[in-house]
DNA sequence: GGTCAATGGTTGATGATGTCAATTGTTTAT
DNA sequence: ATAAACAATTGACATCATCAACCATTGACC
């Protein structure tokens, strides 16, 4: 439980640019641009706990869910989407075995693996933690149809190429 | 230590955009864009602890040096800024003091408050740090130049509007 | 002044997350 | 057939997070 800190009190609230900025500096355009969304990605990463407590889920395990929507998944490869150890994700598919959102079962092809799948509580939970995630930020809703328009489609073109 | 898992080996690297994915359908504008945007920032979040890693500091650690740049914090501040309890700061603080990045110093007016300072190794850490984030990831650096100077401006745009 | 609530930080208990090293069972290669 | 590689688990241990309780200090109010 990573609740919002009983509000900003008297907190400061300096700018979040610092001022060895490279967006604003003669520095290349791509740190020019990711300069400016970083600090959008920053912003966003720190609701994110705060995020997933909504759901009574922890990041790590938010994290899981949104992954395993798709179809059955190694613990390996969660492993390996997650950056961490093996050992690591065991207990943290006991945990989620425990509340009955997933479920191991093992690979008939090869018989050391244990798939993860949704149970049908863990669908139906995904699906609410991911209309809430997909739902865009202030700074996102605010943007002139013509910006949006045209992120997306260099985001489209960016995600196409890679 | 959240280093990288020795490589992809046999992943499968499934195609992140879901078949429900909002930026393909009849969404609105700020939902497509916003979806694709949230790809990359959970893929760059995923690569944050091992990141961080490099300099030997958590997740956590990394994100209070880089809040500590400019100046003193309070430490409930930065309490704030993580949306964590304060006492967790205690530990996290004993943890970077013991390390010698940062300092507890008295106020002079409250003297309940202790204000946090980066030290000089601290400060060099922090720049090694910062230079590092600030770095474009790939699917930035491969854009073409239009693409990025109208990103950078949408994103100028936005975060001063905002 | 003197009392009392509010605030800033620490401590202690507990659970989740992360690492590494070692183990078990199952492929796969030689 | 033996050996090497791999998937998952276990156990020991550090970190990160919460909450409740505590101490010292501040500020408000009578």
């Amino acid at each position: 439980m990573n609740g919002f800190n009983d509000g900003p009190s008297e907190q400061v609230m300096r700018r979040p640019a610092s001022p060895s900025d490279p967006a604003e500096s003669e520095s290349g355009l791509p740190a020019q641009a990711w300069t400016l969304l970083f600090e959008l990605l920053h912003t966003h990463m720190r609701n994110f706990p705060a995020l997933a407590a909504e759901f009574d889920l922890s990041p790590v395990q938010a994290h899981v869910l949104r992954q395993l929507g798709e179809g059955a998944l190694a613990m390996s490869t969660l492993a390996n989407y997650l950056s961490c150890d093996a050992s690591n994700v065991t207990g943290l598919v006991d945990r989620l075995e425990a509340r009955g959102l997933v479920e191991r079962k093992s690979s008939e092809q090869d018989r050391r693996v244990k798939m993860l799948v949704l149970t049908e509580a863990g669908a139906e939970l995904r699906g609410r933690l991911m209309a809430r995630l997909s739902a865009p930020p202030p700074l996102i809703a605010a943007m002139p149809d013509e910006d949006l328009a045209a992120l997306r489609d260099i985001m489209r073109r960016a995600l196409k190429t890679q």
